[in-house]
DNA sequence: AGCTATTTATAATG
DNA sequence: TCATTATAAATAGCT
């Protein structure tokens, strides 16, 4: 008999709990089920026992399939088709991007053939000095953009989901290791900047 | 009142049927709280309308966490695991041709300090040659690594939430911005790799 | 696992 | 949608 009201909080007496457990749990399944019938719902139902069982019910179709449309709902549209557009798009911007580099790297090796005497002679050392200057003031811009990138994107990364804290993580290690790589002495070449010199074929899958 | 036992079987009437849906669902979610907090237990419901409309609860956690916990339950392990264990491979790899390049970089930039005059003098033509040959390695390993963190960093962003396009969709605007700051006449400092040059402060927050 | 006194949920109605 | 209420259903405590 239910010889009174039962407090809204744990019970504390395992074995009753169990009790509970058991009682309730068929109860909260056989009303699963009674309201997919009586009013024509999809409806699962995951159970996690304290001790970790699992329970489940799902009364149309399976719970894998259920699950699959949960997530296709919470995520909006087809996340696959924008993702692959999205990806398609970077791609494009990305192809167009190494077409100038890879110009602009042709010109690059065209100076340094010139520069180690390929074809007419050495180079003077004000001419040296001036490609030293050079290089300096295209460093300083290329810190300059990529420390307001860094910053930006780990801001964008910080506070988001697991699966963004991997790629947050991912990031932040390459990125940690990528620093440890700048970390040599040396006056001159120790810049290196965003994706300049991808070979096109990358993008070809 | 109820005027007597309900049948178990759809409810014709859409009205009734939609009352009902409305009443029974609220029970439901009331006695799966029940449940979780009496007994301790985790649940999860998903209910989908007979319109297709999204109602759920999850007691503990996320639903995200609970579906994710289900599927490792059901299945195999933990796929966000396995990501992250691919990814902390991937950094493992990244980080040893990084240390490669460091080296290789670490000659290059005696070099140049040579080259430039610093010390000594000009350099003659045949160690000028031997320059030449060891950018031309260099710019060969960059380019793969590059060509390997590009590969990767799309392969991450594929098939994420709608939380990680976002990232991704800034991705492109980086790399747009990079692209117009890179679009610089100029004969020789037209080359940028990946990134080398970050500064410490970035990860200090 | 059953049993029953009660509480709780809810069907019909306003 | 909200409130009421008569009744069905669930269930707490017991064996």
């Amino acid at each position: 008999m239910v010889r009174g009201k039962i407090q809204m909080k744990r019970i504390e007496n395992p074995v009753h709990r169990q009790v509970t457990f058991c009682k309730r749990r068929a109860g909260l399944l056989k009303k699963a089920k009674e309201l997919s019938v009586l009013c024509d719902a999809e409806i699962g139902i995951i159970i996690f026992s304290a001790h970790g069982k699992l329970y489940d019910l799902a009364t149309k179709g399976t719970m894998q399939g259920l699950v699959n449309k949960y997530l296709k709902s919470t995520r909006g549209a087809d996340p696959d088709v924008e993702d692959r557009q999205a990806t398609e798009k970077q791609v494009q911007d990305t192809k167009m991007e190494i077409d100038v580099l890879k110009t602009e790297i042709d010109l690059l090796q065209k100076g340094l053939r010139y520069m180690s005497g390929g074809g007419t002679g050495k180079m003077t050392m004000d001419e040296l000095h001036v490609l030293e200057k050079n290089l300096e003031v295209w460093i300083d811009h290329i810190r300059s953009v990529k420390m307001d990138i860094m910053f930006q994107e780990i801001q964008l990364l910080k506070n988001k989901e697991e699966i963004l804290r991997a790629a947050n993580h991912y990031l932040n290690d390459k990125m940690s290791s990528q620093y440890a790589f700048t970390n040599i002495d040396g006056p001159v070449m120790n810049e290196i900047a965003y994706p300049l010199a991808i070979q096109n074929e990358i993008y070809q899958f």
